[in-house]
DNA sequence: TCTCTCACG
DNA sequence: ACGTACGTGAGAGAC
């Protein structure tokens, strides 16, 4: 990690300006003095459930729309996602590094997600910054181990939709895949009833909103609120996009029935969860459960499969006397070590092991494959 | 030790 | 009338 970022971190954290803008100084990295001094000593409107301890709320949802208006609110954000980087990444990964290697080990947790998907920790590898201009450039002090490797990326294109057409044998869907569509566009067009071609951005934006929010099992109220528009809008979507899909909507209705049934749901290779509140009165808990019972085949599903692939790709490097590594997963995504040499035979082992993982699958799958001198290139 | 917030897929 | 997105791990503050 180079020493330059933390120097630019700790400048662009300006904790002076927000105590000039607020007229006080207090601990920004307090969430309870935050709202204290949004909501009591600058008297901005609060609007929300408090939490479960009945202190305001400030998380970046609900303040983000405070932004516009407030500086203080804006410095304060900023400063929330700075420090964030700072402790969390740039002050924690040097000390991680391990002193016989040099590296940083993560541990991989194989049977503690509830899915069946891995976990990383200590540190958390899974979750390295890649949204944000100043995360990526994080992402950029992972490199690979000298001057005669790269790190090679390949990533699943959105696997869990592929999965969840797959699963629920909904044709127009796969069908899109087969045709390599793009998937987001391809349901706008046909949830807007316009062409293809014609689809607008925030039509598209609105389609893949739906589209994820259908692998989460949201509602309307959820995919209003995420859309920005009114409930009675979001139901005449949602009715449309199970017009479109209606192998989603019977999936969806059986893998309920299944739970309720035999109280777990399994994914395509068997992996079993127990979903307890599946029968509960209390409508809050049962309608979580519906949630899990939708949702847990597919990311199970996905997990069953880049598992297999890793399996499948390590006996290839053993077999093939490859002295390429594979050094990390991040759900949908492999990273490798690779010798230079190796480069043009790894990628094709790569990209075969991972699209064949699971031969019966009737849906293609694309796994995109990039390379670099560091995290960010490669991906 | 719990809560809140936020980083990722 | 009301209300929730699925799965994780970690740092800092509050208690």
């Amino acid at each position: 990690m180079s020493l330059n970022l933390k120097k630019i971190l700790q400048l662009k954290i300006s904790e002076k300006k927000i105590y000039e803008l607020a007229g006080v100084k207090f601990n920004i990295a307090s969430p309870k003095q935050v709202g204290e001094v949004l909501f009591e000593k600058l008297k901005i409107p609060y609007k929300w459930k408090k939490t479960s301890t009945n202190q305001y709320s400030t998380d970046e949802e609900k303040i983000n729309e405070l932004a516009e208006e407030n500086e203080v609110v804006r410095a304060i954000l900023e400063f929330r996602k700075l420090s964030k980087l700072k402790s969390t990444y740039v002050d924690a990964l040097p000390n991680m590094i391990n002193p016989k290697t040099g590296r940083v080990h993560s541990s991989f947790n194989q049977a503690r997600a509830a899915t069946g998907r891995l976990s990383s920790e200590s540190p958390n590898l899974q979750n390295i910054p890649i949204k944000d201009e100043e995360g990526r450039e994080i992402r950029k002090s992972f490199i690979p181990r000298d001057d005669k490797h790269i790190l090679v990326s390949a990533d699943y294109s959105q696997i869990e939709l592929r999965l969840i057409a797959d699963i629920s044998n909904e044709s127009a869907m796969m069908d899109a895949f087969i045709n390599k569509l793009d998937i987001h566009r391809s349901t706008a067009a046909k949830i807007y009833n316009v062409p293809y071609e014609l689809v607008n951005n925030d039509q598209r934006r609105n389609a893949k909103t739906v589209n994820f929010s259908i692998l989460y099992g949201a509602g309307s109220t959820n995919i209003s609120r995420q859309l920005g528009i009114s409930r009675t809008e979001a139901k005449e979507l949602i009715d449309q996009y199970f017009n479109t899909y209606k192998g989603l909507k019977n999936y969806m209705n059986k893998v309920v029935q299944d739970a309720i049934q035999n109280g777990y749901v399994t994914t395509l290779l068997g992996r079993k969860r127990i979903v307890r509140d599946i029968n509960s009165k209390n409508a809050l808990a049962r309608t979580n459960a519906e949630r899990v019972a939708i949702n847990t085949p597919i990311q199970g599903t996905a997990a069953d499969l880049i598992k297999v692939a890793m399996i499948n790709i390590s006996r290839r490097f053993e077999r093939e006397k490859i002295k390429s590594k594979m050094i990390l997963q991040v759900h949908d995504e492999l990273l490798f070590d690779v010798l230079k040499s190796e480069s043009n035979n790894v990628k094709e082992i790569i990209e075969y092991e991972m699209k064949n993982a699971i031969p019966s699958l009737k849906v293609p799958l694309e796994v995109g494959i990039g390379e670099g001198m560091n995290w960010l290139e490669a991906h």
